[in-house]
DNA sequence: GCCCTGATGCCGTATTCTGT
DNA sequence: ACAGAATACGGCATCAGGGC
């Protein structure tokens, strides 16, 4: 039986053979400096951006290399280098349907807010930080919270889909909260306000705002509106379409803003004369005729109408700084507390979810309060309470 | 006054959170 | 685990200032 003896290992020649590496390779190119090539994971096979003075800086790259890949952090570097600008750009244009003016809201805030900072910088090359400072500076300088808010959302939108194509692998914008706008609640008038402004208000505008209340027709809507949508016998106005104004085309016919709201609205009998009236003396013949035109029986613009006929009745019934899309709030809120359903407030909107409805709840507190004290009042009768407590006297609701 | 465009408000739906 | 509530997100509109 031999002994088992520890075999000596045999002796490693001095002269290396190369060993094959197990990740990309490294070779000397004739002008003696070293390069480094590696197949990503999509089996492309691509050279280091640059080349090494010594092997083993190639070496070092392509372990930096592997170890992206091993943690699913390599991104192929030619689709993030596409500028951010470029990109962006890109995606506007791939959006399926857009409408109009949205758009052009993304082309402004991309022009003015996003592309200063990012446009030529490389997708891969936004982090964090960036966004950070980027979104502090916009505040700082003294842009609303609003539209930093929609900045931001466009920006993270944008590279959500980076994301997604794999252009990059994570996204940068995750400030919590960044993207939320909280705009104040806006003014609801009385209904004697709004009567004042129309006593005051030129009188081919008189019917534009008792519609806009009582009818809760947003500006374009009205605008929009076309002898043949008016049933003034049935008491009703149908929604068809809408006037918007856009850049280079001016003001042209569109759907309206959503399915929802193409809708037929109930007119309160109250305002019928007035709009009857105004049909006569202020509206375009024809079906196909304008309901609501300035002086020069064009449609009307915005712009002009709130410069030169809102805010002068305004200033005119000693009201403050209102919109015209209040009128819209107040007719919702008068509706509410008229005993309107959430479904019944939907329809008149134009709306098909209960949110924006639900809103209008708060209108009816009044009415809540109203219940709470009859049914005091009749539990204190059922329990022959003497000294009947006093009504407290009729709120104004609104 | 017209028009462009900067700025802000509103709303539908998807996603996340939370109480059970 | 899950339904309903709350919030985030994305998108569409209105409001408003300013140049011509």
């Amino acid at each position: 039986m031999a002994a088992d003896v520890p075999q000596e290992k045999p002796r490693r020649s001095s002269k290396r053979k190369p060993v094959k590496r197990r990740f990309g390779r490294v070779r000397k190119l004739p002008s003696g400096r070293f390069q480094a090539r590696y197949q990503g994971p999509d089996g492309v096979d691509r050279p280091a951006p640059q080349t090494f003075a010594t092997k083993t800086d190639a070496e070092i790259w392509l372990t930096k290399i592997e170890a992206q890949i091993l943690d699913d952090e390599w991104i192929d570097p030619d689709a993030g280098r596409i500028s951010f600008g470029k990109y962006a750009a890109d995606w506007i244009e791939e959006r399926p349907k857009l409408r109009p003016r949205t758009i052009e809201l993304y082309g402004y805030l991309l022009r003015k807010h996003l592309a200063p900072t990012f446009g030529d910088k490389p997708l891969n090359e936004i982090k964090g930080p960036h966004v950070r400072r980027w979104r502090k500076k916009l505040l700082d300088d003294g842009v609303s919270e609003v539209t930093v808010a929609k900045a931001y959302r466009l920006l993270k939108a944008i590279l959500s889909t980076a994301v997604d194509d794999q252009v990059i692998k994570r996204n940068p914008c995750r400030i919590k909260g960044a993207g939320q706008e909280k705009s104040p609640e806006r003014p609801v008038l009385t209904v004697a306000q709004v009567y004042r402004i129309v006593e005051v208000i030129e009188p081919r505008y008189r019917a534009l705002v008792l519609l806009g209340t009582f009818a809760s027709l947003r500006w374009g809507e009205l605008t929009g509106l076309q002898r043949r949508d008016l049933d003034l016998d049935a008491g009703t106005v149908k929604v068809e379409r809408q006037l918007i104004q856009l850049t280079g085309k001016g003001l042209v016919f569109t759907d309206p803003k959503s399915a929802a709201g193409r809708r037929t609205v109930a007119i309160p009998d109250l305002i019928i004369d007035e709009l009857k009236a105004h049909m006569k003396d202020f509206a375009i013949d024809g079906d196909e005729g304008l309901v609501f035109v300035g002086s020069d029986n064009g449609p009307l613009r915005n712009t002009n109408f709130n410069r030169r006929v809102w805010a002068k009745a305004l200033h005119d019934a000693g009201l403050p700084k209102i919109h015209f899309h209040d009128l819209r709030h107040t007719g919702n809120t008068l509706a509410a507390s008229a005993g309107a359903s959430i479904r019944e407030l939907m329809a008149r909107m134009g709306h098909s979810s209960t949110r924006a409805a639900l809103i209008y709840q708060h209108s009816t507190d009044e009415r809540q309060r109203e219940v709470a004290r009859k049914l005091d009042e009749l539990a204190r009768g059922a329990l022959g309470a003497s000294g009947t407590q006093r009504a407290r006297p009729q709120e104004q609701a609104l």
